[in-house]
DNA sequence: AGCTATTCATAATC
DNA sequence: TGATTATGAATAGCT
C-alpha cells in the first residue's frame, strides 16, 4: 500500500525509518480508535520509538491500569507483573527476617525467652549484657566525674565570692564612717559596680545540666 | 476498505461485529509486528473483546512489564503504578523505620553509641541490662544445678557399680576354685548375665546433654 | 509536511 | 467459521 512494496525489515534509511514510523504510528493508533469504537472492544497501546519518544492509546473509560488488571488476571502471566512486586516483597521478607531476628537478640538480651537456649548461647549473651553494662557505667561514670568536677569548681567559685563579698562588707562598713566624704562615696561605688561581672559563676561543660 | 465504506461507530449486529473484530484484531496485530521491524519500536498492545476474550501482542525481545516500566517513567501517571505498590511500600517504611529503632536500641544495650544519650536514658538501658543479666544468669545457675545434680546422680550410680563389679570378681574367685562342679558354673553365668541391663547409666535430664 | 500511485485491509457476500 | 473479491484505506516514495 503504497508506491512500491516493501519487504517487512528494519529500514536502514534512518530519516525513512522515523517518517515511516510516525505514518504507520498513527495508522495503528487510529485502527485502535476504530475497533474500539466498532466492536465495543478495549485497547491498550504502548509504542515506543528506537528514539526512545513513547505513544500511547487506551479506550476511552478504561484506564491502563485496568487493562493491566484485566491482562494478568487472564494471561496466567501474573507472575511477570507479580514481578515487580517481587522486589518489594523480597524486600520485606529480608527486613521482616532482619527484623525478627533482632527482636530475638534484644528479648534475649533483656531475659526474655532464654528457656530454650544452650548454655554456649547463654554465654555469649552474658558476655553481650556485662560489655554493654561495662560500657553504659563507665559512661555513667564520666557524667558522674563531669558533674563533680563541675560542682567543685562551682563550689570554688562560691567560696571565692562569699569571701570576697566578706571582704567587701567590710571594706563597707569601714568606709560608712568616712560617709560624709563625697570622694569617698564615689569609690566605693565604682569598687561595687566592678565586682558582679568578674565573677559570672557558670558550668564549665554548657550542655552537661541538660543530660543530667 | 472494503465493498462499502462503513461508518466508525458500534455495530449493531452482533456476529458482524464478533467477526470484523477478529479481522481487525489480526490488522490491529499484524501492523504492530509491522512497525516493530520496519522501524524498530516497541510495541505493547492489549485488546479485549466485549466477550471479555483478551489478546495481545508485545515486541520481541521485551515484556510488557518493560513497556510498562518505560512508560510509567515517561508518562507522568506514575501515581496510578504506585498505587498498586503503595500499601507494599508504606509497609516496607513501617518496617524500615521499627527496624531501625531495635537496631538502635540494640546497639544501645550493648554499649554502642551512647555517648549522646541523657542520664535518665542511660539509667533506663542500664536497669535492662541488670534485669537481662539477672535472668541469664539465674538461667545459667538452673543449668548449672542440674548438671550438678545430674553428676552427683551418674557418679552415685557409677559408685554403686563399681561396688558391684567388686561384689561380682570375688564372687567369681571364689566360684574359681568349685570350678570342677558343673552345677556351680552354670550359676555363675545366670548372674553374670543379668547384671548389665539392671545399671544401664544415663542421664536424668535427656535433653540436657545437648544444652550444656 | 503534502501528494498520489500503489498495495493492503477488510466489508460484504457466499 | 473460512474463502473470495470489490472497495476504501493506508502508506512508500517522491516533492
Amino acid at each position: 500500500m503504497g508506491r512500491g512494496k516493501i519487504e517487512i525489515k528494519r529500514i536502514e534509511n534512518s530519516s525513512n525509518r522515523q517518517v515511516t514510523y510516525s505514518k504507520r504510528r498513527n495508522g495503528i493508533i487510529k485502527k485502535a480508535k476504530e475497533i474500539t469504537v466498532l466492536c465495543d472492544a478495549q485497547v491498550s497501546l504502548v509504542i515506543f520509538a528506537s528514539s526512545g519518544k513513547m505513544h500511547e492509546y487506551c479506550s476511552p473509560s478504561t484506564t491502563l491500569i485496568d487493562i493491566l488488571d484485566r491482562y494478568h488476571k487472564q494471561s496466567g502471566k501474573s507472575r511477570l507483573w507479580d514481578a515487580k512486586h517481587e522486589n518489594l516483597s523480597n524486600e520485606i521478607d529480608r527486613i521482616k527476617k532482619e527484623n525478627d531476628n533482632m527482636q530475638i537478640e534484644l528479648r534475649h538480651l533483656k531475659g526474655e525467652d532464654i528457656t530454650s537456649l544452650h548454655h554456649q548461647e547463654l554465654m555469649v549473651i552474658e558476655e553481650a549484657l556485662d560489655n554493654g553494662l561495662a560500657s553504659v557505667r563507665d559512661k555513667m561514670m564520666e557524667y558522674y566525674n563531669m558533674k563533680k568536677t563541675n560542682d567543685e569548681i562551682l563550689e570554688d567559685m562560691n567560696k571565692r565570692l562569699r569571701f570576697f563579698w566578706q571582704q567587701q562588707e567590710m571594706a563597707m562598713e569601714e568606709n560608712v564612717r568616712e560617709m560624709e566624704n563625697p570622694y569617698h562615696q564615689q569609690r566605693v561605688r565604682d569598687y561595687n559596680s566592678q565586682m558582679p561581672f568578674a565573677f559570672r559563676v557558670q558550668p564549665i561543660q554548657p550542655n552537661l545540666q541538660e543530660r543530667m
